[in-house]
RNA sequence: AGGGGUAUCGCCAAGCGGUAAGGCAACGGGUUUUGAUCCCGUCAUGCGGAGGUUCGAAUCCUCCUACCCCUGCCA
């Protein structure tokens, strides 16, 4: 992208670094950074924060980084780097340089840990877990000093030596900043920096058996990189006292700052990451790409595209005050995009059968229409007509109710691109139910009016013989209540829509949408924009519902 | 009296002392061989509440209220 993709919104942070600029603060560089914990896949709170982070960067001509925050091996994994790096391209972002890693800096991270010991600004404590919660305080208690806490400097160093090469077992000690168990911020209570973890690391290997804090890695990263902009959400706004103080007290090459926004709720969702892999360990959905899913992954399987999201996370803005926006500004960001780019194709998602009864048995006829109504570049399509038709169910009732726009029993509608026909007479079986349309058409109405009388109005279909099968999965909101985590006494899988997913085995599409790749937006005209999923064959090709188009009719009927 | 934040239309959000942008949703109407799109119109004498300062306050001050975050050797 270039700097003409920028986001052409504003916000608060961007009224900083304009501040900043004025003042040729950071010689008038801006370079923010993306920094994930590669722990689970990308979600939609996450675009905001790449939109935010990546956009900023290319508004003021910066550059953005992409730096796992890999500090906890035990609960990352390649797979998730692979997914972010995967996702964040997809999106359409470029980082600078190669691709960093928090675990890059171990080894200068571990330096100016014991630079801070020999500055008796940081110990090696011996108080365990629960010891260490216990001398912590309160939230209105102030915590009380560590035994350990007035160790000499030499003592200090062989201790974190000992940590270091291994010789001590997890949780029998850990680093402590020296700063103040008495201040009312908690994290200002002597906070761990470094603990022992045998773990083997993603990156690293075996190289370290310690491992630096978020607090102690994260400022300092920013800094070695150059960050001007360290962009986060609102719950590290108690934190950035610890990352100014640890900037300050150590011989960091820059000085970055912290700005904290609110992070992205969506309703009729979820965006825990914990909670999203739920989802998938327990098999409520099929994986992390699973078309419900609000990851970047499962957006992109539904039919999402990364100009609809960046779309929307302009649309929300950026701000610092919490609240959850609504579903419907998704849906109207994709909407909006594939209107404009989605070629329209007819797709019959549960058909009934018509017979044109004066139409000549065998005969074939195939008519262009356009891909696009409004778009003539997206050129044109081929429909095969004959006597053998599929129309949607949905479009046919006995007794037309009020305001009925489709094929009623005696009463005449167009094809879409076709033929007006009338409904002659209507079969059903022994249950009663309806299978079979006996129509006539006009052969007068090919691109003209009805003479002498009136069409209802426009409805789709497809050629039996010569139609596409296929699979169309209609997929809806995961959850029926607009906050599912609400809830204190029940779970948010307890309020999973049991219809988020209806699949519809026997659909039939138009010839031109066989063997189409996956990842292919549509609009089935009438019916909303689909997409062809990767489980498609030759055999049978799989669309899903992305989004319905909106529905006025339905605003109708319910009232 | 723990600390840190946030409150502007149903939702998101501009506004930065000069008289409440915009988007989403909703509701009317027009065009339409998609009940789509598009177009036109309506939608906060009001800015969490109460006082105060000012010629003038959503913007400044005081008090109050509600909600969010913080007691991991997670990030």
């Amino acid at each position: 992208m270039t700097k003409n993709d920028a986001p052409k919104s504003t916000n608060f942070i961007h009224q900083i670094i304009e501040q900043d600029l004025q003042q040729n603060l950071n010689d008038g560089k801006v370079v923010t950074r993306f920094p994930p914990e590669p722990n689970g896949y990308l979600h939609i709170g996450h675009a905001k924060s790449i939109c935010l982070n990546f956009g900023t960067a290319l508004k003021y001509g910066g550059e953005c980084n992409l730096r796992f925050d890999d500090t906890n091996p035990e609960k990352e994994s390649q797979e998730y780097i692979d997914s972010i790096i995967r996702d964040v391209r997809w999106l359409g972002f470029e980082w600078a340089g190669e691709v960093k890693y928090t675990s890059d800096y171990f080894q200068q991270l571990y330096d100016w840990a014991v630079h801070l010991i020999k500055e008796g600004k940081a110990y090696v404590d011996h108080l365990n877990a629960a010891e260490m919660r216990e001398y912590r305080g309160s939230l209105t208690e102030a915590g009380r000093n560590s035994p350990y806490r007035d160790r000499s400097v030499d003592e200090n160093l062989s201790f974190f030596e000992q940590m270091k090469k291994g010789e001590l077992e997890e949780g029998t000690c850990s680093l402590r900043l020296k700063i103040d168990m008495a201040s009312p911020n908690i994290n200002l209570r002597d906070p761990v920096i470094y603990r022992i973890r045998h773990a083997h690391h993603h990156q690293t290997g075996n190289d370290w058996c310690i491992y630096p804090s978020y607090d102690f890695a994260h400022g300092q990263s920013d800094a070695l990189e150059g960050i001007t902009h360290s962009i986060c959400t609102l719950e590290f706004e108690d934190h950035r006292p610890l990352y100014d103080w640890l900037i300050e007290n150590l011989p960091v090459p820059v000085v970055p700052r912290q700005y904290e926004f609110a992070r992205l709720n969506l309703n009729y969702t979820i965006t825990s990451k914990r909670k999203l892999k739920q989802l998938v360990d327990e098999k409520h959905v099929t994986n992390w790409d699973d078309p419900r899913m609000p990851t970047i992954s499962g957006l992109r399987r539904r039919g999402y595209t990364p100009a609809a999201i960046r779309q929307f996370c302009d649309m929300i803005g950026v701000t610092r005050s919490n609240g959850t926006v609504d579903m419907a500004m998704l849906e109207s960001a994709i909407r909006d995009d594939l209107d404009a780019n989605a070629p329209r194709a007819m797709c019959v998602t549960r058909p009934l059968k018509v017979t044109l009864v004066n139409y000549e048995e065998g005969k074939e006829e195939w008519f262009e229409l356009p891909a696009h109504p409004k778009d003539e570049s997206m050129g044109a399509r081929s429909v095969s007509f004959g006597r053998n038709l599929l129309i949607e169910q949905e479009d046919f009732e006995e007794v037309a109710p009020r305001k009925w726009k489709r094929l009623a029993a005696g009463e005449a509608v167009r094809l879409r691109g076709a033929y007006v026909i009338r409904c002659e007479e209507v079969i059903k079986n022994a249950e009663g139910e309806i299978i079979e349309l006996k129509c006539s058409y006009d052969p007068a109405t090919k691109g003209a009016n009805p003479e002498g009388y009136k069409a209802n109005g426009v409805i789709h279909w497809v050629n039996a013989d010569r139609s596409v099968p296929c699979e169309v999965r209609l997929y809806d909101r995961l959850f029926t209540e607009a906050n599912p985590e609400a809830d204190k006494d029940k779970s948010f899988l307890d309020f999973m829509n049991p219809e988020s997913l209806v699949v519809l085995a026997d659909a039939r599409a138009e010839p031109g949408l066989k063997d189409q790749a996956a990842e292919t937006n549509y609009q089935f005209e009438r019916l909303g924009y689909f997409v062809v999923d990767p489980d498609s064959t030759e055999e049978k090709m799989v669309f899903n519902r992305t989004v319905t188009l909106r529905d006025s009719w339905a605003k109708i009927q319910n009232n």
